[in-house]
DNA sequence: GGAAAATCCGACTGGATTTCCAGGGTATGC
DNA sequence: GCATACCCTGGAAATCCAGTCGGATTTTCC
């Protein structure tokens, strides 16, 4: 059960935007050595983003990367499918089976990828970036504190 | 996000020999016809199966493989884990991170990986191979259903 | 106008993983 | 003792992933 890099360095360079949203365009180059991602291969990936419509770009000196809309208007969904494509648990062409018996089984297990694909689904569609920054300085406030107990 | 035919295959041959609980051991080659996986690929998931202690095997003529458990025992989640490895969505070393506000990002992926696992393991836990042949029986009966409305 | 700073674009490669096959070994029932 | 079936290793083939490389284009600043 795996996402791929793309999914994890493509939402850092998204939340790292985030931090600073409405400071105008962030340079490429800032957010792979913030988040210690390989500069041309954080390239491809702002690609797909900037196509899906998730950043704007301004090219040229002083240019960068920018969100396209708030942090409290992207979502996790958003991103993801930006960058791994459809979210579904396994693909399911969706093909008739038939009425036999021993055919239960297909039956089950694409009950249990929908069923999944949903949940995860739910999730996903409901994160902003706001919401996950959120959590992540509540987190870090935490590990703060845990320091302090050694 | 996907699962690879490891777990799709697996799960099939699971809920095949669910159906036919009781009944002794199921030859490999029956599964893999009614199922339609290749043979000796299938004898390698077994394998797995068997070393998870989720099926039994018989050696020798009229031999075969049968659930260890019933199907009201045996969870998808035992299933997917003795198949595809942990179930987590991109593993976590665990590492501390530092208290740098450009490192908000990796916690915020961290808390969402977190999240999704949680949710995921909440579903594969609670649904039994006896839970998904109900959930099959009833879409099968519905596609019936379907194909008499056209 | 020119240098520098950036994004943009496509091809390509090395490595890991997945899927599957071949072939032989071993236990068991009849 | 033979047919049936599981058991094991090794590896081929294909696919996918992560990252690299080289350059083209656009814009700012001096």
């Amino acid at each position: 059960m795996r996402i791929s890099t793309r999914g994890e360095y493509g939402l850092r360079a998204m939340l790292d935007l985030a931090l600073h949203y409405g400071e105008g365009p962030i340079a490429l180059k800032q957010i792979a050595e913030r988040q210690d991602i390989s500069e041309h291969y954080l390239e491809q990936l702002m690609g797909s983003l900037r196509k899906a419509g998730l950043v704007s770009s301004v090219r040229g000196a002083q240019g960068g990367y920018q969100l396209a809309r708030s942090p409290q208007e992207t979502t996790a969904a958003a991103v993801l499918r930006a960058l791994e494509g459809e979210l579904e648990i396994r693909f399911d062409d969706g093909a008739a089976l038939g009425r036999d018996r021993w055919q239960l089984p297909r039956f089950g297990t694409r009950h249990l990828w929908q069923t999944l694909t949903a949940r995860v689904g739910e999730v996903l569609e409901t994160m902003t970036l706001a919401d996950l920054l959120a959590a992540a300085e509540a987190a870090q406030a935490q590990e703060g504190e845990y320091i302090y107990h050694i």
